[in-house]
DNA sequence: GCCTGATTTGGTAGCGCTACCATCATCATC
DNA sequence: GATGATGATGGTAGCGCTACCAAATCAGGC
């Protein structure tokens, strides 16, 4: 007589939870709860379940849990850019603080598009994550809309606003931009040009922020502000430079949207033998290690990147916890870098 | 008297493929084919149902379908660094290549260590992800044998090497080292030094390329090469050519393991009043878009980064196709840009 | 008309896990 | 000693989907 179930498990044959609960001698519950809820299990059965479980090797199916619980243990992260260090510096820090735990990350690029961004947080939102980390306040009505049903914790990063769909941290890029041109002011400098490239709505605050400065100061003059919807990058920095000389040859002064900008910007000065910081001063925006080594070092804005990414990923934890912290805005601030690319 | 079945679907109560089914008036299983061998179902049925999709807004759940076919749609990607632009560009390419299809991606970063690359390993292992694509070719033994078990296609992405897992995809790490050094040797420079910062085994390699290049010049100094575990910085690259210099104040030239090194040393040698390329030359390697725009712009060896995260997608998804790739090994190759800073 | 094989469709039985309840001790309380 | 209250454990019934097989249909050949 043959065997009823020739032991052919469709799934590779790897250890189940049923593997280990016959092991130790209990019910496949009791595993599972020993798993995700020591406390409610005795220590004698504890200590057999996990004795069992070394024996062989077994390792949880994440989908089996995410299908059986309908939640699956992912943190879903929406970027506008995967190469933009600003953003890959956030996901850092998200994924450290993610990586002891059995959090999963899911990744996805907007490419800056509203449009895309509402087809990820579409599909996302089909696989239930645990918390969505999204980059930006803007989302479109439609995006707000799917992170509100979205049934799990929500953390807009990189900056801070009065409405948040959930929680907020980052910072105020307005006042970065403000406190960039209002330290070119106070450092003398007058004709202070405005160069921004990819002019995503945080670069629109920042502009924002360099405009209030250059008005209360009574300085601002339209033309001096540079700016191309390009995606950024040294080469353009250094060519809307050149452009802004040719449009306000008096020009001595420029806030740079970003550090790749400003780092365009001194090497064009250094080509065209113009004085940094005599002749022009630059400020940057972020911050990046290279800042402080380039010669002259340049000034910047120094933004939490990481810090954001750690700190949104514990808010999220708390909340899933059930512990909502109290403050739903969290504004990490920014730091003034003053260095000799501004030392007139 | 009550009804049976209060409808309360523990899942939230999104539709299913047995919603679209009863409203298709099919099947359930012919849903499915629809879905995902569109092929096999008549054209009639087929419009059906894939109005019946649209009116539900029906969406496959991931979890529930990786847990019925053993076998997720999740690509694995392993990298030994989130921050460094050269992965952040390999992911890029890998994300650019899936976003189209159904597969998700599942990022690990291995920190550039063999132990934490093992236990991702084992953790992505027990998703039975559709394929795995990891850096480099020097995995440990339980590595290797991970990947060989993983019952997936595997690409190693980065470098090229004798003995694929299953498929490789990069370029020469060695013949870069040499084609910078030969570079410098024939622009005229004799007191050639190796710069490097986080010597992991591509760096290596580049350093050997290095070595064989001055070596058949009759070159070779052991006192010529400077190198820290250290993570790279253009900070480092700033102080690393200043131990350099102090050891061999003759140097006349270096090859930059990487750009932000060759950046590094490029501002030292403003700030020192070295003069580019007339007293040093400055290779770089992996060029980056500030390395056309420095002043002077900076000579470095140009990696196909971006394209081979699109290669080693095609090449899994034609191996989950079925017809794995005959070639499996592929070297994509690097180039030489000449510029200023060698160009004596 | 019958058979064969290809094509299209559906039913059943899981995949591995957890939510929900039921059960059974144990112990304090009246 | 009956009555809950509490805590530990287990059974049952799915979660939403697909593998596997069975059945139905149809064309063509004899």
């Amino acid at each position: 007589m043959a065997l009823l179930k020739p032991r052919s498990r469709r799934g590779g044959g790897r250890p189940t939870i049923a593997d280990v609960a016959r092991k130790a001698g209990v019910g496949a519950i009791t595993v599972s709860r020993a798993l995700r809820e020591p406390g409610r299990v005795s220590e004698e059965l504890r200590r057999q379940i996990e004795a069992a479980i070394d024996e062989l090797g077994y390792v949880p199916d994440p989908n089996a849990r995410a299908l059986a619980s309908a939640r699956a243990e992912v943190f879903g992260v929406l970027v506008p850019s995967l190469t933009n260090n600003v953003f890959a510096e956030v996901v850092r820090g998200i994924y450290d603080s993610l990586s002891d735990g059995p959090f999963r990350i899911q990744l996805g690029n907007t490419h800056y598009s509203g449009l895309e961004e509402e087809r990820l947080l579409q599909v996302f939102g089909s696989q239930r994550p645990a918390a969505l980390i999204v980059a930006g306040i803007d989302q479109t009505p439609t995006s707000r809309n799917l992170l509100q049903n979205a049934g799990c914790p929500v953390v807009q990063v990189m900056e801070t606003g009065p409405d948040p769909v959930d929680m907020m941290v980052g910072f105020s890029h307005l006042d970065g931009g403000r406190t960039a041109t209002e330290h070119l002011i106070e450092a003398g400098y007058r004709r202070i040009g405005f160069i921004g490239a990819r002019m995503d709505p945080r670069s629109q605050r920042r502009l924002a922020g360099y405009r209030a400065a250059m008005e209360k100061a009574g300085l601002f003059d339209p033309r001096l502000v540079t700016t191309t919807p390009v995606l950024s990058s040294v080469t353009l920095g250094r060519e809307l430079f050149r452009d802004a000389l040719a449009k306000m040859p008096t020009l001595d002064g420029v806030f740079c949207n970003n550090d790749d900008i400003a780092l365009g910007v001194l090497f064009e000065c250094h080509r065209a033998s113009i004085e940094v910081p005599k002749t022009i001063g630059i400020v940057g925006f972020n911050d990046f290690d290279m800042m402080q080594v380039a010669f002259p070092s340049i000034t910047s804005i120094r933004t939490p990147r990481y810090e954001i990414g750690r700190r949104a990923v514990a808010m999220a934890l708390a909340a899933i916890a059930g512990n909502r912290p109290q403050e739903r805005v969290v504004d990490l601030g920014f730091e003034l870098r003053r260095r000799e690319s501004t030392a007139r």
